[in-house]
Order: C-alpha cells, then sequence, then structure tokens
DNA sequence: AATGAATGAGCTTTCATTCAT
DNA sequence: GATGAATGAAAGCTCATTCAT
C-alpha cells in the first residue's frame, strides 16, 4: 500500500506541483482514505520527504550498475546513460526533481537529500574520470567529470523545460556527442 | 511602490519558496497593505509572474550588451559571464528561478515564460557559435551551443543545491574552463 | 447535522437576507465550525441551493397530498390551503422565498429550481380547474387556476412586506373568499 | 450624471443582484470614478437606496395619471395597465423589484419604502373599487381590490420567474380577463 | 489498522470606505 | 468638485491535522 501512494504522490506533484499536491488529493489518486496517509506518513512533509527518498534510490539503482565494471570509460558511459533511461528520465520524474529543487531553499530537509544524492553521484564521475585519465591524456579529471555533469544537468532542464519537443534520446545523443568532444581519443569507443 | 513589492516577492520566494510566500507575508516585507498587492497584480499568481517577468527581463539586460561586439568569441564569453554576474548568479536569484521551475509542470504561464528566455539565449548562442565556426575548427556549432549552455545551467543548479560551499566565483572558472576546452584554439584569448 | 445547518442557514436568510448571511454567522449559529460547511455542501452557494431545495420540499409536501382526493374542489381548496399553512406560510420562510426570488436574475440555478416548482405546483392547480369544470359552468379553467395562483402568490407580498399587521389568517380568508367569488356555484362548499 | 449612476446601478442589480452590485462595478458601467459615488451618495446602501426611490417614483407617475379620471373603472383598468406599461414591465425593471424585496427582511429601509408604496397605490386601487360599486353589483369592494392586486403582483412573479416565456402582453390580458371575470357586468367596457 | 467527518488556522480575495492630490 | 490609489476588515475557501469509531 505504500508503494500505491507513493505513487500517487509522484503523480500529484508531477502534475501539481508541490504547493498543488493535498493530502486529499493524494489519498483520492491512491484510492485510500485521508487517514492512512497521516497514519503512515505522519505528515504531508513526511509523504513528501518519502516520496524523494524513493525517487533518489531509483536514481541511485539506475547508476550504481554500472560501477561494476573495470573500464573507467565504461562507467562514464554508464552514468550518462542512466540520466536518460527511461525508467529515470521521464517527463513526471523530471517534473518531480525541479518540484523538489525549486523548494530547497525552504525546506532544509530536501536540500541535504539532493546535495548527497548529488555528491554521491559526482564521487562516482570523479573516480571514473580520474581513473579514465590511465588511458587518455586528460590534463583536469575533475573539471571533466564537472564537464560531463553538468551538460547532463543542463539538458534535464531543457527536457523540463521544452517538454516533448526535446526527447530523451536527443538529449542522450547531445550528451555522448558531449563525451566523445571531451574525449576525442576515445571516441570511436563511446 | 510597485519596485518595493517585487522586491519583497523575490526575498519572500527566495526564503520561502512558492507555497510559503503569502500575500500577507510580501505585505509585510514590502511595508504594504494586502490589498494593494491585488489592487496592482490581480491575484498572488499575478504577483509572482511579475515577479518572473522581472527576472527575465533582468537576466536579459545582462547578457544583452554582450550581443553588440564583432568578435563572436567575445559573445560567447559575454553570454557565459552574464551567468555568472553578481547581479544575477546571488543565492536568492537562483533560488527564485529554481522556485519557478519547479511550477512550470503545474502553471503553463511560468513556463512559457521560461521557456521563451531561454530559447532567446539559446538563439544567441547558437549565434555567436555558428560565427565562430570562421575562426576555429568547429565541427558541430549547434552542439557546441548546447554544449556552453547545458554546462553553465548544471553549474547553476551546483550552486543552488551547495549555496555557499560552491562560489560564483567558482562556477565563472569552471565554466571558462570549460569553454577552453571546447575551443582549444582560442583559449589563449579567454 | 445537515438538518442542523440547514435550519441555521433560514434562520440566517431569513434575518439578514443572503449577502448578510456568511459562513461565520451560518457556523455560529449551528454550533459548528465553518471547515464542517464547505465539507458538506462545497460551497456558500451550495449551501443556500440546499436550503432552497429543503424549502420547495417543505411546500411540495405540504400540497401534494390534498392530490389525492377525488373532488376536484377539494384539491384547489387544498391547494390553496397549503400556501396559508401554519408550517408554509411563516415570517421566515416567506422572507425566504423572496431573498431567492431577489437572487434568480443573478443565479440561474435559483431561477431553475424556483420555476420547476412553481410550474409543477401550477399544473396541479390547472388539471384540478380543469377538472371542476364538470361541475361548474368554467368558461376559461386555466384563466381561473392563473387567477387563483397569482391571487396567493400576490397575498404572500402583502404578508411578506407587511409583517404582522397582515395574517396567515386573513391571507387564507382572502383567498378563499376570492376562490368563492370565482366559483360561486359552489362557494357554500368552501 | 446622478441619472447616468443610477441608471447603472439598475443595470447591475437587475444582472447581478444586490450582492454582486459593487461600487467598482457601478463606477465602471456609468463611466465615472469610484469616489463620485461616495461623493454624491455617501454609500453603497444609500446609492441603492436612491435606486429604488426612483423605481417607486417611476411606478408613481405611471399609475397616478389614470386617477384624474371620474370614471371607476376607467381608474381600474388605468392601474392595471400600468403594471403592465412598456416603461415600468421590462425584464430589468422587475428584477429591481425582487431584488429590493429579497433585502426588505434585512433591510428596513426597503421594507419602509416598499410598503409605502405598495399602500399608496393599494389606496387608489380601494378607492376606486368602492367608486364602482356604485355602477356594479359589488358585495365586497375591498376585497375586489385586494384581488385585483394581488393577481397583478402574482403576474409579476410569473413573469420574473420565467423570463421571455411569460410576456407583457400576456400579462396584460391575463390581468384584464380577470378584472372582466370579477365584474362581469362591466366586462365589455374593459 | 483504517476510516472519514470534523476542526480551525490561515490562505487568497473582495470591497466599502478613506484621503491625498 | 473629482479622482483613483490605498486601506483593512471581513468574506469565502483550503487543507493539514485530529479523533471518535
Amino acid at each position: 500500500m505504500q508503494a500505491r501512494i507513493i505513487d500517487a504522490v509522484v503523480e500529484m506533484v508531477a502534475e501539481k506541483s508541490i504547493s498543488g499536491t493535498t493530502l486529499a488529493n493524494v489519498a483520492s489518486a491512491a484510492g485510500v482514505s485521508q487517514g492512512v496517509l497521516v497514519f503512515h506518513f505522519k505528515s504531508k512533509e513526511g509523504l513528501l520527504t518519502q516520496a524523494m527518498v524513493r525517487l533518489l534510490e531509483e536514481y541511485r539503482q539506475a547508476w550504481q550498475p554500472a560501477m561494476a565494471s573495470a573500464d573507467p570509460l565504461e562507467r562514464i558511459v554508464g552514468l550518462v546513460r542512466a540520466d536518460f533511461d527511461p525508467a529515470i528520465c521521464t517527463r513526471k520524474k523530471l517534473a518531480l526533481w525541479f518540484a523538489f529543487w525549486g523548494e530547497t531553499a525552504a525546506k532544509p530537509i530536501y536540500n541535504r537529500l539532493a546535495s548527497e544524492s548529488e555528491e554521491e553521484r559526482f564521487q562516482a564521475m570523479k573516480h571514473a574520470c580520474e581513473d579514465v585519465a590511465g588511458i587518455a591524456r586528460i590534463s583536469d579529471p575533475v573539471g571533466l567529470a564537472q564537464s560531463i555533469d553538468a551538460h547532463t544537468d543542463g539538458l534535464w532542464l531543457q527536457m523540463h523545460l521544452q517538454g516533448s519537443d526535446f526527447t530523451r534520446e536527443m538529449g542522450l545523443n547531445s550528451a555522448l556527442s558531449h563525451v566523445r568532444l571531451l574525449l576525442p581519443e576515445l571516441a570511436r569507443r563511446i
């Protein structure tokens, strides 16, 4: 039941943003009583926090498997691909990310969760970039990692704002082209 | 008085996000009566929309002057610098951008305003990149423009989430390094 | 509880008219919270509409039983008596009727409800008048029905405007005298 | 200017009822500033009261001329005709009458004005009916007057509720038929 | 465990009235 | 005389939260 409730929260936040998400419409969308929401999640903030936690976990599970590879280039490409995974990079999920990012200034809990997730992912990218320096001439591996991450984040913004005009496939192509541009020696392998 | 009211809105949205911004606290922060807000801006949404319009105008005025240059490289660097201008790239303003982006899924008006602004700015970057192809070997000028824009957008996200740990100067340096990386032939001029 | 709330609405509208009836004073008069009014009736208009529906239903239940009679004259007299029934023709209820009639130009829903109720009742009177034509010389039964109905409506206006100077008993006597005048052959039976 | 303002009030009350009539929309409809309303009429209630006074005066001027006749039957018919005069019996004016009658329970001033007007008019009808007793066999002239007045009032209610389905002409015919019914000996003269 | 009616504080909005110009 | 910006009290309404069942 908890999963069904969180599904409803995701639906509502994506459609109506955080301020438009009410316990009443979440309960109605989940097909449960309003009381059960409070029972399981204590408060509206608890509900939203849990939804964010699940969003971050799903994201983590999308990129973590790629870290198993011994080849740092595969790890980089895996991280980039995860950002455009069909399970991750949907209109709804993007709206959710931006909804939470829009509240981080006011709600420290969202900020903490988002920062930690961002940081963990960035460390993974940084290590991969440092490792790739062994097989390609890279002067600034940290800058490389930042450049790749910043690029995908920026593409998320484009996709969020432009909706269906800017598809997941276009985003992935743009991101991979960008990596090829930054790693010309390894471009043919990407 | 209208300017003073919009100032107060910016203050409130930055501090408490959009849902935490109420007519009561805006009126109190602006030192005016609650009625005058509705009198001038018709509704809370009108008030927020006007604040967004002003934000977008300020941004436009930060990057437009750089378009006067005949040198496309100067235009590119000018656009990047504008994103990290001390008048543009403040904690408050970033919080504002993300607050509005967080509501675009629910409020079409914010989406329209944000998309139009984003598009206009992107066209400027694209033209500069196309022109720079005349003085440097550039295989994909549109990809170049996207890469630069996406990078700065991504840095904004870092700055928004990490606050004072990630300064404006660090962002600017990272963005310019990225441009040098993409345009190695012109790097010494950036 | 819903009945208690509607009672309070009737009380308030009769005393303060529709514009003077607020959710706050209805809630206070009913001894419930303001929120429960919206919870059950959705809006102030829903509350007033429901009060009107109940008023019309009460009225219907006052005249419908008389329709069971086989004697058309008894039906006519029953319809007239219903208009001056102690449960129907009170100061409060009259004020309510006129309050709603005063809003029909602005609120189509009140108009529809009032028209339908008026029409149903008129049909009953018309059929009774048509049937009475079999036992008395009646040249224009529809005109007879209109005359009787218009007379009672006009008496309601007198009673509404003049208050206690014009009593229910006076109204009933006037209305019955009028019927006797219109049906001289049956006058001794009325 | 005052006439133009009162015109606008009539327009607004007819269209939006009393609660929907605001100083703002009256001012806008009259093409004057809001301040001038308060300047001339002191308050919203003053404005509405003045509009009602004018309505009652217009009505009075419609039926008074008929009182000059020496023939009581002509006076009766003149009074009835006045109620269906094209300048008096319009949708807008009817809405206005019912709007004020709807507020009489809450606003004593409207009640007083309406009662006085009603009473004055009733006295005229009563005297005419008493005088007509000299030329026709009338057992109860007061009842006759009440019957005629009540009938026209009732027809006003039908016209108000049914709008254009029930025309002024239909109302007048019904009212005159009713008088013929009540005064069969004089019917051919009506 | 689960419900959903009930609460009430606080929201956005309306609007009669005031007052400096 | 005339204006309309400004006020602020009070309106209708929302909604997170509580609680008896």
